[in-house]
DNA sequence: CAACTTTTTTTGATTGATCAAAATTTCCAA
DNA sequence: TTGGAAATTTTGATCAATCAAAAAAAGTTG
């Protein structure tokens, strides 16, 4: 029933969401999210509100309504499991999949969601480490891991999350050993040198600050 | 580039010349075919001529440039290669991979029909029976069997192609004992009575004239 | 070949999605 | 508190895709 492009402000305005930690996201949020001006904005967030999707406050931004909300969850889903089945059916890599998963999350079946979830033995995370919203609309574990950037040089750290999609930035960390699940040591954080270094089993990576924001991990406990 | 709508009016298109054994597709079969009102069609066949993609003579109707031809016949690819890429790896049926395939095919890359077709070890005919053209454009195989309908009771074929994608009707086959590949006995083609029937390996299957014009099979020699 | 039928095109209109630029509102800092 | 700066909305426009209904062309058939 809804279009393309409402499917897409949806998502977008639960991701800004998410990220914000806010119940409201805002014209100029959505507008550089999905690349469109801002006055296209507005006039979808009017429609969107026509259609009971959101409530729009002009001059606040929006809020998702119940029904709105369960729609943007719904593609949230759709996206990761159609990530995932990529990677596990035809070996795709997690810098290869976002785009692809991004258009087709608006051609496929609910029932071919369904089968895929089926196929994949309800998997908890997509391959970028994003949660997997389950079929009854819950999403949980959006706020597991913390940013690389918070640790200290010492911590043990795995990598749970990365929270950019861009192809260079994913492959970069392939290529310097990070990837989910793997363990490391955090050599340095310096504030100063506005980088952030770890020790993967195989390489040193070293990352700026913006970049260590986006790759989450989680403190290793020795035992 | 081209858009959704520009790539299901080549594929009809073309399908209407492969199925005509024309070059040329009338603005009342392309209408028929798309389900939309023949003056859209009109004026859709003006913009693909704009665009070079077909070459459009009032009152005629369309033939595709090599150009058109060219982006049709990918679009012929991808659904097969989809529609086979579902049954293979999620166990669909053949009722239910058309319409999935008809959305998915104006989703996914040209890079990832490559992998998809490469991970099926490029195959011929998709879980229709329909030829899958190469990556090269070549479109061959169009003209493989022969119409149920013009064999003779006492005949022995091979299922090969089905050329009606309604679930029913493939529903209705499966549960008949009807798929591809496997071998029957025509029974009786009977012009007076309206149907044909043949013996399959489990179950006898009677079909009206109009289906069994749409059932494809080879003749099969003893040997 | 004339009249009727069928097919196709034209016309005029609508809807959804978008933009640039002007107008307005809100925010912030002096 | 007040004057820019920043964000947002409004305005006026375009483009793609569609429809219904009127007009025109082509086809058919007695
Ligand atoms: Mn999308
Ligand atoms: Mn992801
Ligand atoms: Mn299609
Ligand atoms: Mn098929």
């Amino acid at each position: 029933m809804p279009s393309l492009t409402v499917e897409n402000y949806l998502k977008t305005i639960l991701q800004i969401c998410v990220q914000t930690g806010s119940e409201w996201a805002s014209t100029g949020q959505i507008a550089s999210g999905l690349s469109v001006s801002p006055g296209t904005v507005t006039s979808m967030l009017k429609t969107l509100s026509d259609s009971s999707l959101a409530k729009y406050k002009p001059y606040s931004g929006v809020r998702l309504t119940k029904q709105g909300r369960m729609l943007a969850v719904r593609m949230l889903r759709r996206h990761r499991l159609l990530e995932l089945f990529l990677v596990k059916t035809l070996d795709l890599t997690w810098d290869q999949v976002h785009d692809e998963a991004e258009r087709m999350e608006h051609a496929v079946s609910d029932e071919l969601i369904d089968r895929i979830d089926q196929y994949l033995g309800h998997p908890e995370v997509d391959p970028h480490g994003d949660p997997i919203p389950s079929a009854d609309g819950t999403l949980s574990g959006e706020n597991a891991g913390i940013p690389l950037a918070e640790t200290e040089g010492g911590e043990t750290v795995r990598i749970v999350r990365v929270r950019n999609q861009a192809p260079e930035f994913l492959r970069y960390l392939s290529e310097h050993g990070v990837a989910l699940g793997e363990v490391g040591t955090v050599q340095e954080n310096s504030d100063a040198g506005g980088i952030v270094s770890v020790q993967m089993p195989e390489k040193l990576v070293t990352l700026g600050q913006a970049a260590a924001e986006m790759l989450y991990v989680e403190r290793v406990t020795a035992d």
